[in-house]
DNA sequence: ATTGAGAATGAGAATGAATCTCAAATGAGA
DNA sequence: TCTCATTTGAGATTCATTCTCATTCTCAAT
């Protein structure tokens, strides 16, 4: 979590009449300082780790948040549970994920963009947001064997 | 319900050593007759009102079967709660939502399958399934005034 | 048609992610 | 420092879904 970022967080909380607390902030550099696809559970995990106090429920409170202030980005790959990733440079991308391991991969294509304006355009719909992910399997994942339980 | 996609059901049962249950061929049929994206919920209700006896755990578990053996699709729009939709013949469509009304709308663009396809090649994952959702407002809540509660 | 073994069902309990409640603790402006 | 609205934590609650298990039902073999 840069200087600026953690900046930027604050002036929102400033000017949305939040208070700036401890638990909101490490919330913040947790998201910030990973590069995973996080669930709110592992971000408690974590912070519990490095002996931060926190409650779960703060954590879903302050995911709201940074969600709601567009400092996250959050998905839900259909297991029932929002994963975050934080939100600060690299904007608009999708979502490859291999349904063995569990890996996620980004992708950004500018060509499918323009088809979906074009789709919404036509079934006369104002785009607001998308939800575009591909499921497979990944190289790794091919070559092994599937475990019987 | 034609006689041909009840016939297919219970093919997959035989051969699947499931038995034929009343309970399982209405739920089947309570799929097949609607257009509509039911919620389990929703398929639970409609077949107590046509005086069916099944309990909640039935619908469930019968939607999993029809969903492992491709007999529906199934999707979820992010609100916790899986919707299906027959899956007999209109295969590979995606989904334009309205994020006020839930309006529902079918959409197919082979131009985007094939980008799909190159994306997954790209990255060597083998392209299992996807999920593409848009959400926007439609026209009709495009013109509507906000409610304020 | 009857039987019997194993599968399916129903009712309600259990699960798990997320949200809510409310008393106690805390942030930040005066 | 004081004040008070905001935030927090712990545990209760919600809600979709899954599980449990006693009872019922299906269907192949008789």
């Amino acid at each position: 979590m840069t200087d600026s970022e953690l900046k930027k967080f604050k002036n929102i909380l400033k000017d949305e009449n939040l208070k700036m607390t401890p638990q909101r902030v490490e919330v913040f550099r947790q998201v910030c300082d990973s590069n995973e696809h996080q669930e709110s559970e592992e971000i408690f995990i974590s912070l519990r780790k490095r002996d931060v106090n926190i409650s779960r429920a703060t954590v879903y409170r302050t995911m709201d948040i940074l969600y709601q202030y567009d400092l996250v980005q959050r998905m839900d790959i259909g297991d029932g549970k929002w994963r975050y990733e934080h939100w600060l440079d690299c904007h608009q991308h999708d979502h490859l994920i291999c349904i063995r391991c569990g890996t996620i991969v980004e992708f950004i294509n500018t060509q499918i963009e323009e088809i979906q304006n074009d789709v919404a355009e036509k079934f006369d719909y104002e785009l607001v947001r998308h939800v575009h992910q591909l499921f497979g399997l990944c190289k790794q994942c091919r070559k092994m064997p599937v475990s019987r339980a």
